[in-house]
DNA sequence: CTTGGAGTGTCAACAAGGCTGACGTAGTTT
DNA sequence: AAACTACGTCAGCCTTGTTGACACTCCAAG
């Protein structure tokens, strides 16, 4: 409704169906987005968190438990219980923190590696699917836009992440 | 750091590194997109699959079940759990089907078309800024990148909604 | 050195929302 | 009449999220 056929041309995209597209695209995408892994996921009993848990530890070797619960935003108890299984099953190691002790950094063994590449591989065959059909100019705007979907804080991880190499 | 500036100018976008980036952006966007209804939706008691349910209730009045089903790939049985409290709330009325009476037919009730305005609103906010900001070429970027990345079935769902009106 | 706080693990209990399997019932189709 | 379809439902299970409480180690400050 709403949204009369406005005359400004500028603001054609912005009208409520534009947007409401937009948002099943994000539905729809994300479902697809996800599909690969999951497959791969179920045959070794674990989820998404698993996943998550794996991609951000080979993202950043070295991270804390507190550095991985930010960029996840759930509870310890809920990460621990993801992150034991993965110890347990020997895909990631903790190693005490040099300067300060009380830290256990988080790096994945070359099991975990091998884990994450076979995850990621899957997910990035389709986002590379993806990028190849819509092109470059494409992918900008989509980048684009998802930045300006984050929340500021999870911008600026993300956004920290692109620079820093670890 | 990774990226390396690569000479190949057309295909820069689909390194390892772009692409992974590409997953991250998807990771914490869609964060970002379901944090206002989520917020709305703790306040009812009300989770995502409700808000999943009305938002496709509304978009296509007179949806069946199955289709329902069909859409939101998930089984009768959990479907069925947010269905029975959103009939008890009298947001979600059901209409034997007229050509073949084994059907119901889901319709939003006034209040249910409320609900619906104040998650698709909140969400609309975000998206809407996050269209103004990235500007209109990046939104059709975005889009086509989204489409690119579903499963085909679910790619079909997605136009076949774009085009018929119900 | 003691004390407070930070970083972490863990136990227990609970909820949402997925799933499978099985069964029932009304209505449609053949 | 038989078979199939659309739907509801009971029961039980799993993952992953939550809260709350407690313990331990270590760091930093007084």
């Amino acid at each position: 409704m709403a949204e009369t056929t406005s005359g400004n041309e500028g603001l054609l995209f912005l009208t409520d169906e534009q947007v409401r597209k937009g948002i099943e695209a994000m539905f729809f995408a994300y479902r697809g987005f996800t599909a690969d892994p999951d497959r791969i996921l179920d045959t070794l009993d674990y989820g998404r968190a698993h996943h998550r848990a794996v991609h951000f530890i080979n993202r950043s070797p070295g991270l804390t438990v507190s550095g991985l619960l930010a960029i996840l935003g759930v509870t310890k108890q809920s990460l621990n219980r993801v992150l034991r299984t993965l110890f347990e099953d020997g895909m990631v190691e903790a190693r005490v923190g040099r300067t300060d002790k009380r830290e256990r950094r988080l790096h994945l063994t070359d099991k975990g590696r091998g884990l994450e590449r076979s995850l990621s591989d899957a997910q990035r065959a389709r986002m590379r699917a993806a990028y190849r059909a819509a092109g470059p100019q494409a992918v900008q705007g989509f980048r684009q836009v998802l930045e300006a979907m984050m929340d500021p804080d999870m911008r600026r991880q993300y956004l920290g992440m692109k620079e820093s190499g670890v």
